[in-house]
RNA sequence: GCGCUCGUAGCUCAGUCGGAUAGAGCGCCGGUUUCCUAAACCGGAGGUCGCAGGUUCGAAUCCUGCCGGGCGUACCA
C-alpha cells in the first residue's frame, strides 16, 4: 500500500493541475511541523505560486475548492504565506492501520518499481591486521544499506573487497618466516617478542635501534642460508614443511602470534630504514636464479612483488604462506560478523587477489585508448586536468602501476569495476568507505566512464561517512595510541550491559542474563553508530550508548520488552489476547492512542527517506519516536486491565508496536531485540 | 596554495534538500509508584544556528567574503 504521504500529495498535486493547469506540480507534503498545524502539511502551493507570480494564498484557496479529500481528513486550512494544513480523520486512520497490521511481512512498507542489481563494496578489512574501530562503519552502515535496497526489493550483490594482496601481506608472510625460524632453529624462544619490546622501548634511539638491527640482520641471514636444499633460499629444509604443519595448529591461537609477528616486522622495518643494512634475496631473472643484495628494510615489499607473481611455481612458499594467514585471517572476522549479525560470509568475499590477473589488462587496455601515459616513471591516467589538481596546480594523475612495475589499489578499483559491471550484471554499484577517500573515487568513476566501462546509466555512488573519535575529541584510539580492537569493544560493551542486567535483574538465568547482555551490548554499539548522521565525526561513549535514557537501542529494547511482559501479564490473567486483537475494530478516543498510532502509520515514510539517501539515521529517529510514543501510551493507557470497548485497541496498539519496532531493529539494523530485559 | 567538509542549547547530536514560534537526549530545577518492568513518565529553564553581506513572500538550509576546526592533494589503502 502506498503511504499516507504519497495518497496526499496525489490528491493535492492533482487539485494543483486542475487549478492551474500546470503539469504534475509537487504538493511537497511532510508530517506536520507542529501539532497546532494537523498532521500534515503541504507546501507545494507557494512554490507554484512562486513560479506562476500570483498570489499563494489565493491560489492556496483555488487548490482546495478542486480539493477532493474528505474520506482521508477533515476540512483542509489554509494557514501562513499559503500552507494547507491536512488532519486525518481518525476512521481513516484506523483503517489504515488495521491494512499496516495485517501486512505482516511488510507493515505497509512497498517494493521498489525500479528493481536495479546493485553492488555494495564494504567492510574490507586487511588480511594482516586485527579488525579495528576503524571497520566499524563501513561494515554495519554497509550492512544496513544491503538490507534496506534488499528490502526494497532490489538484487542486492554484497561484496566484501577485502585487502588479502598489499604490502602488508608480505609484512606478515617474513613474520611467519620469523616464526619458523625461531621455533626450528632457536628453541622456541618467541626471540621477536622479545626484540619488538626492545624496538618499542627504543624508538628515538638511533645507536640502540642500529645495534638491534644489526643483530637480527645477522641472524637472519644465517637462517636464511640455513634454509635450502638444491636451490638456495628455497626453503625446503625449514620454512615449506613448517607451513605445511602450521595448516593442523588452532587457528585463535596462531592469529594472535600473527597479529605480533605483523608488528615486529613492521617496526624492525621502520627501525633499520636508511641504516644501509642489506640482506641477500633470491629472484629468477630469464630463467636463471640470482642473488642481489637489497636494503633489509624493503624485504617485505620484495616478498610482495614475488606474491604479485605468486602462481609461478618457484613463489610456492609466498603462496603456502598467503593462503594460510588468508583463512586464519578471514576466520576472525566472520567472528566478528556474526557478534554484529552483519550478513558478511565467505560467499560474499571477493578481495583484492580476486583480481590479480585482470590488472595488467586494465593497465593495457587504459594506454590502447590512449588514456594512460608514463609520467614520472609510472602509468597514469590524468582524467581531468582542470578538476584534479595536486599540490603546485599540475595535473594529478591517477596512478594504475608503479614506477617498480607493481599495481595499486586504483588499478585493482578499476577491474573491480569491469568485473561488476560485466560479469555481476551491477546497474549500482556502492562504495562505502570513510570520507577520506572521496578524491580517490571521483577520480576513479571519472576513468571508468571516459574508458566507456561505465556507461552513463550506471550510477557508480560513494557512500562516506565521519570518523569515531573518543571523548576527548581526538580520533578514538587507546591510552597508548592503537587502535580499539573491534573484538575487545564488544567484549566490553556485552560486560557493561551484563553488569546493569545482573543489578536490575538478578533473579534470570545465568544463560538468559548473557544473552540480554550481548542483544543489549553490541546493540548499544550500533545503535549510536546508526542515530548519527551518517556523514559527521561522532564521539564514542559506553556511557551514553548504554543509558536508558534517550535515543539508544537499551531505550528501544526495552519498550519492547515491556510490550512483551504486557503480553504475558494477559495470559496469566487468562485473557486471550491474541484473538482479541484479531477481532478489534479499532476504537481510538485517548490523545497518546492517537498520536501513537498516527506515527505507526508513518513507518513507510521513514523507510522511504532512510533507503533513498541511505540514512540509517532516520529508521533509528523513527523508532525513537515511536518508543516515546509508546512510553507515554503506556503510562497514560492501562492495557490489561482497560474497559472492554478499550483493551483489543490497546491490545493491537501495542502489538504493532512490537512488531515495527521488532521489525526496523531486526530487519534493517541487525540489533535484536529481548522478552526480559 | 587549491579542493572537500564541518561550525546549531553547558555537553552529545537531529533538522526529510527554501517553509510557520529551530528540535531531541544528557546535565540542571520541579513533579509522578497500593496499577501491565520507575531501566519509565509529566512539566520547566536554557539558542543572535561561527561572523558579515546578498538572493526572496520566507534562509540553520542557497550564493559571496571572512574567522575557526578536520580531511585530502604522484607512486599507502
Amino acid at each position: 500500500m502506498k503511504n499516507l504521504t504519497d495518497i496526499l500529495s496525489q490528491r493535492i498535486s492533482q487539485a494543483m493541475e486542475v487549478a492551474t493547469g500546470q503539469n504534475c506540480p509537487d504538493a511537497m507534503v511532510t508530517a506536520a511541523k507542529d501539532v497546532r498545524f494537523g498532521d500534515y502539511q503541504s507546501n507545494g502551493v507557494m512554490a507554484l505560486a512562486k513560479k506562476l507570480k500570483t498570489n499563494p494564498r489565493e491560489l492556496a484557496q483555488k487548490v482546495i475548492a478542486e480539493l477532493q479529500i474528505d474520506d482521508i481528513c477533515e476540512g483542509p486550512e489554509i494557514a501562513g504565506p499559503g500552507f494547507i494544513n491536512l488532519r486525518l480523520k481518525t476512521d481513516f486512520l484506523a483503517k489504515v492501520l488495521l491494512e499496516i497490521n495485517s501486512d505482516t511481512k511488510r507493515l505497509g512498507i512497498e517494493q521498489t518499481e525500479k528493481k536495479e542489481t546493485v553492488v555494495v563494496d564494504f567492510s574490507g578489512p586487511n588480511i594482516a591486521k586485527q579488525m579495528h574501530v576503524g571497520h566499524l562503519r563501513s561494515t554495519i552502515i554497509g550492512d544496513c544499506i544491503c538490507r534496506l535496497l534488499k528490502f526494497a526489493g532490489h538484487n542486492v550483490i554484497r561484496q566484501n573487497h577485502i585487502g588479502d594482496w598489499g604490502t602488508s601481506l608480505g609484512k606478515v608472510i617474513l613474520g611467519l618466516w620469523h616464526m619458523c625460524m625461531d621455533e626450528k632453529r632457536h628453541n622456541n624462544e618467541l626471540y621477536y617478542t622479545k626484540e619488538l619490546q626492545e624496538l618499542k622501548s627504543n624508538i628515538g634511539n638511533k645507536e640502540k635501534l642500529e645495534a638491534i638491527g644489526k643483530r637480527i640482520l645477522k641472524l637472519h641471514n644465517e637462517d636464511w642460508l640455513a634454509d635450502f636444499e638444491g636451490e638456495k633460499g628455497n626453503g625446503e629444509i625449514y620454512f615449506l614443511p613448517f607451513l605445511k604443519e602450521l595448516k593442523g595448529r588452532k587457528e585463535n591461537k596462531l592469529w594472535d602470534k600473527i597479529i605480533i609477528l605483523y608488528q615486529y616486522v613492521n617496526l624492525l622495518e621502520e627501525s633499520v630504514d636508511g641504516m644501509n643494512l642489506k640482506t641477500t634475496i633470491r629472484k629468477k631473472n630469464d630463467g636463471q636464479w640470482e642473488y642481489p643484495q637489497i636494503p633489509y628494510e624493503s624485504l617485505s615489499r620484495h616478498i610482495t612483488t614475488m606474491l604479485q607473481e605468486i602462481d609461478k611455481i618457484e613463489n610456492g612458499q609466498e603462496k603456502e604462506a598467503w593462503e594460510l594467514i588468508t583463512k586464519i585471517s578471514l576466520k576472525s572476522c566472520e567472528t566478528i560478523y556474526e557478534r554484529l549479525r552483519v550478513n558478511l560470509t565467505s560467499k560474499d568475499e571477493c578481495g583484492e587477489s580476486f583480481y590479480r590477473n585482470k590488472l595488467a589488462s586494465v593497465v593495457e587496455e587504459l594506454q590502447d585508448l590512449k588514456l594512460a601515459v608514463e609520467s614520472d616513471g609510472a602509468i597514469c591516467v590524468f582524467p581531468d586536468k582542470e578538476k584534479f589538481k595536486n599540490k603546485d596546480g599540475e595535473p594529478l594523475p591517477f596512478i594504475i602501476q608503479k614506477s617498480d612495475g607493481a599495481f595499486l589499489y586504483a588499478t585493482t578499483d578499476l577491474a573491480a569495476i569491469k568485473y561488476r559491471i560485466n560479469e555481476l550484471k551491477a546497474e549500482r554499484i556502492i562504495y562505502v568507505t570513510d570520507a577520506r577517500q572521496k578524491l580517490h573515487f571521483e577520480m576513479l568513476f571519472a576513468v571508468a566512464r571516459k574508458a566507456g566501462w561505465a556507461s552513463d546509466d550506471i550510477k557508480l555512488e560513494h557512500v562516506t561517512f565521519g570518523s569515531v573519535m573518543g571523548e576527548d575529541g581526538r580520533p578514538f584510539k587507546t591510552r597508548s595510541g592503537e587502535n580499539v580492537k573491534l573484538a575487545e569493544l564488544l567484549d566490553e560493551a556485552g560486560g557493561r550491559a551484563r553488569s546493569v542486567v545482573e543489578e536490575k535483574n538478578p533473579d534470570l538465568p545465568a544463560e538468559q542474563k548473557i544473552k540480554i547482555a550481548n542483544a543489549v551490548g553490541i546493540g548499544a554499539i550500533k545503535y549510536a553508530d546508526y542515530s548519527n548522521n551518517r556523514t559527521s565525526d561522532y564521539v564514542f561513549s559506553f556511557d551514553r550508548m548504554l543509558a536508558m535514557e534517550g535515543n539508544t537501542a537499551p531505550y528501544m529494547q526495552y519498550a519492547y520488552a515491556r510490550v512483551k511482559s504486557i503480553e504475558r501479564k494477559a495470559a496469566e490473567k487468562g485473557i486471550d489476547f491474541k484473538t482479541e486483537r484479531a477481532n478489534c475494530q479499532l476504537n481510538l478516543s485517548e490523545p497518546q492512542e492517537l498520536e501513537l498510532a498516527k506515527h505507526l502509520a508513518r513507518y513507510s515514510e521513514a523507510f522511504e527517506i532512510a533507503s533513498a539517501d541511505y540514512k540509517c539515521n532516520f529508521i533509528t529517529s523513527y523508532l525513537y519516536e515511536l518508543a516515546q510514543k509508546f512510553s507515554s501510551f503506556y503510562n497514560a493507557c492501562p492495557v490489561v486491565i482497560a474497559e472492554k470497548a478499550q483493551r483489543p485497541t490497546r491490545l493491537l496498539l501495542c502489538d504493532l508496536t512490537a512488531r515495527t519496532i521488532q521489525h526496523g531493529l531486526n530487519e534493517f539494523l541487525g540489533i535484536s531485540v529481548i522478552e526480559k530485559m
